[in-house]
DNA sequence: ACAAGAAGCGGACCCTCGGTCCGTATCGTA
DNA sequence: TACGATACGGACCGAGGGTCCGCTTCTTGT
């Protein structure tokens, strides 16, 4: 039988409803508020966001699939600026910048993002069951980082050093020593930084 | 009234029944296995060790206080000759070892010891709620660390420093990195190490 | 403008899992 | 052996993620 099927292409997603984005940014913008003044990530359920969000459960299921697919959509929505500030940014984060500078700027725009976004953050790695090195955001981290380590002279592993330098901003860490410590922002860079010095300095240790 | 009490000192606990231990055991033993065998530590539930030890679930319960509870006791079991060896046992890994020498042994062993416990460890870890950090066995690692690493002249900032090592070795992230990925344990020991030596490489750099 | 049908809505509902309750069985002891 | 204390265990509960389905609302062809 000749099914008649206008274009079922390569694009078999129309645009959306225009109340379904109204309420998708809705839920958004609801959980974005519910994660930063919780107590814990966990305290937050979906029914409370769609609630906030003066919405049905279920729409936030068709919008998102499911609590981390949620918790992705506002953590990418965070990180955009972030983000495009590395690809295409002026120095120091920018791509043009030699690389024993821009790891060290890196890994402080990854320690700011966090602590700006702490609870976000938190919610994100402590997705219990799959672990946030499955992510696409860490990979993206990771890659980017392992890269400009590679163009380093001398320095070996950069696979795993770009790990073990990320794994030192956990979110959970991050908010350990800034949350639960009191630790101050400007010591936790300071002390993030000297690390950072610490495993460039081997081999080409000039300045 | 002179209450006869014996000796309602500072243990009001007495010793427990014989069969209330004999299902402590085999709790343990149960659970060990489960971990030791599924795919992901939160497939295994209390139900699951209940029936797989042969007891009520209020038992598992009674004897542990909470899942947490449990974990934690089997971690202990798990960690104790690691524990000791670095207490008192002979170098590298013991007291006696100079610090440029015990950081890398000590944190050669947490990353063997995760290694072998990979899915204790994740389950531990991997507790949604409470991060690693509030943890028992995380404040004495840590502890240890930092004091070996005061010691080392020239040397700053060892308490972020202990912290940033230890995250090198998280447990998600050597699942991620053996689990996942499959790079081979001898070649993730030597990863570690090099970037070891790196961090400890500034200042004393002698060797 | 209107009707037809697709897309979306929402809250009642289900299921799993950690944790508790309480009647019953077992242990230790006089 | 008898009696109190302790432990047992499975039915039960509440919370939270995720789904179902009858109803509403948007879009589109004419």
């Amino acid at each position: 039988m000749p099914v008649p099927e206008p274009v079922p292409e390569s694009a078999p997603d129309r645009k959306p409803r225009k109340d379904a984005t109204r309420n998708r940014a809705a839920a958004l913008v609801a959980a974005d508020r519910l994660f930063a003044h919780c107590e814990s990530p966990e305290s937050v359920t979906m029914a409370d966001i769609a609630a906030a969000a003066g919405v049905g459960k279920a729409t936030l299921f068709r919008a998102f699939g499911d609590r981390t697919g949620l918790i992705h959509a506002l953590y990418a929505a965070r990180l955009e600026p972030v983000a495009r500030a590395i690809d295409e940014g002026p120095p120091p984060l920018g791509p043009g910048t030699p690389p024993l500078l821009r790891v060290p700027a890196l890994l402080d725009a990854v320690l700011c993002f966090k602590l700006d976004n702490r609870h976000l953050a938190l919610a994100l790695e402590g997705i219990g069951g799959d672990s946030p090195y499955q992510a696409e955001h860490y990979r993206r981290w990771h890659g980017t980082l392992r890269a400009v380590l590679e163009r380093i002279p001398g320095l070996t592993g950069a696979d795993f050093t770009a790990h073990a330098l990320l794994a030192a901003v956990r979110a959970d860490l991050v908010e350990h020593l800034a949350g639960r410590q009191g630790l101050p922002r400007e010591r936790m860079r300071a002390d993030l930084t000297a690390f950072t010095a610490k495993v460039l300095s081997e081999g080409a240790a000039s300045s």
